[in-house]
Formats: structure tokens, sequence, C-alpha cells
DNA sequence: CGAAAAATGTTACATTGTATCATCACGCAA
DNA sequence: TTGCGTGATGATACAATGTAACATTTTTCG
């Protein structure tokens, strides 16, 4: 519900493969096993998380160290985002989009770790990167994010 | 150069114990000391920074336990800022001031963790609450953290 | 094939943070 | 004054997150 899963995981594995070879690197099986695991997930997850989910499945076991390098790696190349207010990771919501990938905005549920990946307007980043120029502070990036409460937590009386 | 200096840290420390006494609380000496530390830093500080800071002065040494009780309970009063980027702490720029402490955005700077606390236009965290609403979260907190490079660190051939 | 580069394995360790129970200090009532 | 209750701190152990360094395997490509 909050992430884009109207694409099927083999759709956006295919996009995946593409912008590995751009970049001189492959998709390997790894890589696509980590990739999977947080496209599918509808929550951040943490790389202990991820490392704990090659356990479970049929695929190979990663060792949190492989899992760490990996999300360096996907993130280098724009497939996943760190939050680091959270110390979790997001796939992109844009993979299989074909517009560039723009910094993105997250919208963090403290409790469930639920995240939705909005674009704010670019006044918004504008007048903060103008803020940060006039008191010497050069923008490094423009993400932002946020500290929420998802709907599903505000409300766990309704269930879902 | 980062943080305001202007007043002396025994003035802000008045303040502070008035901030205590409000909240039925007092500010003890180990507080005062971890307070006094982050006050005196241009940077922010992570706990066990503060730590090790208490094993070198003549003040009583701090285990990191203590330190982390310490800053729960000064950020909990709004005298202390947790920087979730970068888990370090920083003095509330306005300790002194009169005027309500409003939700604080921050420029870190990534090398050398210089901090400047700035006030943005509101229409802006306006505008980012108003994008959250409409998508089913709720924001928690305005506050903002922005990846940034310092001048001193973008230029370090000038010295300073 | 064989060398170079890329990817992953493995171990050890550093940093950040919490849980738990014990102890200390201080105000306040009897 | 004494003693008690509460807030603050000490002390130990451990959990969670992340990196350094070097070995090994896999892939690529002449």
């Amino acid at each position: 519900m909050n992430r884009d899963t109207s694409l099927k995981p083999e759709v956006i594995l295919e996009h995946a493969a593409r912008y590995c070879a751009e970049h001189g690197s492959k998709l390997t099986a790894k890589r696509r096993q980590v990739l999977t695991s947080l496209v599918k997930s509808k929550k951040a997850l943490s790389a202990y998380d991820l490392a704990d989910d090659s356990r479970q499945g049929v695929e190979a076991t990663l060792l949190p160290m492989s899992v760490y390098r990996i999300l360096r790696f996907l993130q280098s190349i724009g497939l996943v985002h760190r939050l680091n207010t959270a110390n979790k990771y997001v796939a992109c919501a844009h993979i299989a989009c074909d517009h560039a990938h723009a910094t993105p905005q997250f919208l963090i549920c403290t409790v469930c770790s639920n995240v939705k990946e909005v674009g704010v307007a670019n006044e918004l980043t504008e007048s903060i990167a103008l803020a940060a120029e006039t008191t010497g502070f050069r923008l490094l990036s423009d993400q932002l994010e946020l500290e929420c409460l998802c709907n599903d937590c505000a409300m766990p009386e309704l269930g879902t």
C-alpha cells in the first residue's frame, strides 16, 4: 500500500538488470536476492533483517558483511535508498520508471517502518539549499526523511 | 562559528537550571557537565565522545550508560537535540532565548560534524506536513537533517 | 589457457545503544 | 533526628549496527 506494487517483481528485476549493465556491473544472483527482498517488502529493512531473510527462503544464505556490500552497490546505482535516520533500506520506488531518478523524500512510520517515497515540490528543496548556502554550508543531498505515523499504526483498532 | 557562542556558558547554564526546575527536575552536576561539553563544542558529539571527554577534565568520569541517560533527559526537556542521521547530539542553540523553542532544522557537515541549527520557513514544513497527510502519514516531528559540507571542509587549504 | 578484475567468504573488531539490578543522595514526614 | 521513598547514578552484561582486512572464488577477456 505504501510502495508501488503494481509491477510484478520480474518486471522490476528486468529493469534492474539493465541498470546494472549501464553501470558496467551485473545483477548477480545475490544482488537480485537482496533487491527482491526489498521490492517485496512494504517496509524498510535493516541489513540484518535482510541477512535473516536469506536464512529463511530456499536461496543462498547471506552474511551481514555481504549484505552491506550488496546494499552499498545497489545504492550506488540508485536502485536502493538508505534511510539514514532509521538505519534501514528500501528499494527505489521508481526502478521501473523511465524518467530519471530524482533525489527522494521519505515519510517513515517510526512504529512499523512503513515507508512512503514522495516527490516534494522543488521550490522546497531549493529554499533549503539556499538557506544552507547563506550560512556557509553546501547541501550534499536533497534527501529528506520525516518521522511519521502511518494510518495503520495510528488506528490499529480498525485492523487491515 | 557555527553555534551561537555569544553567551557565556554560565549564562546558558543558569537558563538551563530554570528549564529543569520547570520540568520538576534538577540540573545535577553530571547533567551540567554533559550540557557544558555540548555547549562548548562547535560540533555534534556522540555519547561516547562525551564519555571520553569526562575522562579528560577535572570533573567526574561518566560511563556511557550514564551519558545516554543524561542525554535522554536533556533531550526530553528540549535542551539537547539528537541528530538521528549522525547518532550525535548538540545543545539547543536557543537555550538562553526567551521565545519558545521551535522544532529545529540542522545543517550537518558530514566531514567534521560541524552543525548549524537554522530556522527554515514555516511554509516549508507546512507543505511537508500537508504532503504527508494526503498520503496517509501523520508528521510526528518537523526536525530536518540535511547532509552538508561546511566551508571549512570545502576549502581546507585556506586554513582556519 | 592464464592473468587481472570483480564479487564474495571469513574473521575480527569498532561503534552505538539497551536491559537489569545494585547503590547512592536527597528531601520530607513521623 | 531518623528512616523511608524517590530520583539519579553505578556497574555489568549484552544486543544491534557497521567496518577493516585479508582470503578465496568467480568472471572476464586478451
